[in-house]
DNA sequence: GAAGTGATGTTTTTT
DNA sequence: ACATCACTTC
């Protein structure tokens, strides 16, 4: 027990917690995950067994650090621990229960891009137009459909959605919908929400089943629940919350860093929990001390989220000293925003003898990466690209693993699109046409399809030859072990010599990634050959791919280089010197969240993930200007920089008024920026004593204050009920805006 | 059926 | 700026 001598005393008591519920509010820095891991191996130690424990993580990343870190304390006993991601560990079990919800224990996974283009087909099909119906749209309406847990007959039903949908100009959203859902299932194919909503329904449909899985896993731990949304709280409940159970559950989560509430997450399953699990005397733990970053950080950091209403209350107070100020770079350009961030980089390596890994330069969004890597580029530095296309999304790759997909699944609809004429092998859009129509008519698969129907003799030949292909590769799958069927299946496939052929460089890279997949396999075969239980076929192999992003690739200990991620990307990590960049309006916070306080609040808590990343240099920057959509734009410094206080900011004596003036930009300025120095604006300021009042009281011809665009006068309301919608000219920015007042938060005035 | 062309929208974040 | 897509031409 060596080891709670490691801990503090808020810790140490959430550590030795034993049965029952427990919530951990854990602010950034303050050993969230040392708890969870010393947990597991404390309830080793007293004699759990290492395979009644369940730990889910969000991340491939977190799980697996997880892992190695409770083997390090106990040993390989660890690896009977099941720890991974929701998604990975319900995967798991639908495989093994696949059949009660009527599904093959071989069903694939539907990635972002498959479920793209089902609704695609589904639209063509169904004969309505995309103008009409938004890809995207759709698809976030159909997730958030399952993560509420309403089916597309309860979809039907539900007045409210329909008049929704019929507002929307989407009345046929329900038909998509249901289609969508009968197809996937048809395919044998589960889209990421379905590996919830199927494992929900699992437990729901064969209490046995649920019974199993209870009392094999009396232990549940769950990380970041802050991101849970609430179908996962629902299984969550499944899992622990029934009759006679011990209820022994422990979640770990901090509000302040729930950055996923654009897909559902809520802190409100936080809230819940309290409340659900209240009679069982579920305890609270907080863990407020940050080990991670000094105190101007922390401080800083501490002081941006009051600006958010809705918090759990805690004070989060770091243990190591006052450390360094805040460096605020400021650029007229993103160029120039570049250039001096990387410029700064070298700066610190040389002054401070920090390493490339000691570095990380976060972004709101990854379009963003770009300048900052031309400019490693340039100084010779090198860093790393997390997220945007990952390699497993990468063109040559998806088409490989498509015909794995096959081979392991036929009736996987979009694998067999993806490659029935990759390599071209004389079956185009005409032929595909048909026989989706045929198949639609049908309510079946393509490739039961495929052969119930007769073409010229042409395109017969090729589709013959196709499905004695496919055929073939399922053999070889069934046959032979990942390795060797996947070398079959390149060859075979002809992707090989597609490739080969292809001597441009472009061609040269695709053929590289392909060769490193098939090396990655080559690694799955080895690295549990001695292992007899171990299941080696292809199929295990393609189970998870597309579950895992870049950040789950491997990389050797020794590499040093740079980081370059996103901030979402970024939660869990840290690192001695931490550059944000992008400070800007429109931009952090992002354009698509400016439009009501809750997605204001959302940026300003990824704003206090980002800074919290730094352990002793926090570094951040803004540009005047920036390309965007290939034009040049303007935008004012992000609102959260007005939010820190000047004391915590390198060379900033009094409130950050004129960050945009242009008194302190010296290199790399080009161009006419005479726009960008006429900009400055004023912060509104908002009372301390702001209250909002109830949205219902508000009418026509009030003088009105808002938070973010200070007074205004509101001159009509029109919609009801929650629908009601005011128009408020705000005085300050000389404009009028529409608000949906179920979201505004209003103050009256007179 | 394939290849080329101009128009159009897109980008917030991830399992 | 870039990718995707509908449309034209061979």
């Amino acid at each position: 027990m060596q080891y709670l001598e490691e801990l503090n005393e808020v810790q140490r008591q959430a550590v030795t917690h034993m049965e029952g519920p427990a919530l951990v509010v854990a602010g950034p820095g303050s050993g969230k995950t040392r708890v969870l891991t010393y947990r597991i191996a404390h309830l080793i130690d007293r004699g759990i067994p290492p395979h009644n424990i369940m730990a889910l993580t969000f991340t491939n990343k977190a799980a697996r650090e997880m892992k190695e870190r409770i083997e390090r304390i106990t040993g390989p006993k660890a690896y009977n621990v099941w720890a991974g991601t929701f998604h990975s560990i319900f995967a798991r079990i639908l495989r093994r229960e696949a059949e009660i919800i009527g599904y093959p224990s071989s069903f694939t996974i539907y990635d972002t891009d498959d479920s793209k283009s089902l609704l695609k087909s589904i639209l063509n099909d169904l004969h309505l137009s995309k103008d009409q119906y938004n890809i995207n749209t759709l698809r976030a309406r159909i997730s958030s459909a399952k993560t509420n847990l309403i089916t597309p007959r309860l979809y039907e039903k539900n007045e409210e959605l329909m008049a929704q949908d019929r507002a929307a100009k989407r009345p046929h959203f329900h038909k998509i919908y249901s289609e969508y859902v009968a197809r996937c299932k048809r395919s044998g194919a589960m889209d990421f929400d379905d590996l919830l909503y199927r494992l929900y329904e699992l437990l729901q449909k064969s209490p046995e089943t649920a019974d199993k899985y209870r009392k094999r896993f009396p232990f549940l731990l769950i990380d970041e629940f802050q991101d849970t949304n609430f179908l996962q709280y629902q299984i969550t409940k499944k899992f622990v919350h029934y009759p006679g159970s011990q209820r022994n559950i422990l979640v770990v989560g901090d509000d302040a860093q729930s950055i996923y509430a654009f897909r559902g997450a809520t802190i409100q399953n936080i809230l819940d929990f309290q409340k659900d699990f209240k009679p069982y005397g579920v305890k609270l733990y907080k863990l407020e001390k940050n080990y991670r970053s000094t105190e101007h950080i922390v401080q800083a950091a501490n002081q941006i989220i009051t600006y958010n209403k809705r918090q759990i209350p805690k004070t989060i107070q770091s243990v190591r000293g006052a450390g360094n100020k805040i460096k605020l770079i400021k650029a007229m350009t993103d160029n120039e925003e570049g250039k001096r961030v990387v410029d700064a980089i070298v700066e610190q390596k040389n002054r401070l003898h920090l390493r490339n890994r000691d570095i990380a330069i976060l972004y709101r969004t990854n379009a963003q990466s770009r300048i900052f890597e031309e400019n490693l580029r340039q100084h010779n530095i090198p860093y790393r690209v997390f997220g945007g296309l990952s390699f497993y999304q990468r063109k040559e790759v998806k088409d490989l693993i498509a015909y794995f997909r096959l081979a392991i699944n036929p009736q996987d609809d979009e694998a067999l699109r993806r490659v029935i004429n990759y390599p071209k092998r004389g079956i185009g859009k005409t032929t595909l046409d048909k026989i989706s129509a045929q198949a639609a008519a049908d309510q079946q698969t393509l490739w039961q399809t495929i052969p119930k129907m007769s073409f010229a003799p042409r395109t017969q030949n090729a589709l013959d030859g196709f499905v004695a292909l496919i055929n073939n590769f399922r053999q070889t799958a069934l046959e032979e072990n990942a390795y060797k069927a996947a070398l079959h299946i390149a060859r075979r496939s002809g992707i090989m010599q597609q490739l080969k052929n292809d001597t441009s460089i472009e061609g040269l890279s695709r053929m590289e990634n392909i060769n490193s997949l098939l090396d990655g396999i080559s690694e799955f075969i080895a690295q549990d050959e001695d292992n007899e239980e171990k299941d080696l076929s292809l199929a295990a192999y393609i189970q998870n791919i597309a579950l895992l992003t870049d950040l789950d690739q491997n990389l050797p200990e020794d590499d040093d280089f740079v980081t370059l991620m996103s901030v979402h990307a970024a939660k869990g990590l840290e690192f001695p010197s931490v550059f944000v960049v992008g400070l800007e309006e429109q931009l952090f916070p992002s354009f698509m969240a400016m439009d009501s306080p809750e997605g204001i609040e959302e940026e300003r808590r990824l704003f206090y993930v980002a800074i919290t990343r730094s352990e002793s240099y926090l570094t951040i920057s803004y540009a005047l200007s920036r390309y965007r959509y290939g034009q040049m734009r303007y935008n004012d410094p992000s609102r959260f920089l007005l939010e820190i206080d000047p004391q915590h900011i390198e060379g900033a004596a009094q409130p950050m008024a004129n960050l945009n003036a242009q008194n302190t930009s010296r290199a790399g300025v080009r161009g006419n920026f005479k726009r960008a120095a006429g900009k400055l604006k004023t912060p509104i300021k908002v009372p301390q004593d702001f209250r909002p009042s109830p949205s219902a009281a508000i009418q026509a011809g009030m003088e009105v204050l808002h938070l973010q665009f200070g007074k205004g006068k509101v001159l009509a309301i029109d919609g009801a009920r929650d629908k009601r919608v005011a128009t408020i000219f705000f005085h300050q920015l000389k404009e009028q805006k529409r608000i949906m007042l179920k979201f505004a938060k209003l103050q009256i005035l007179s």
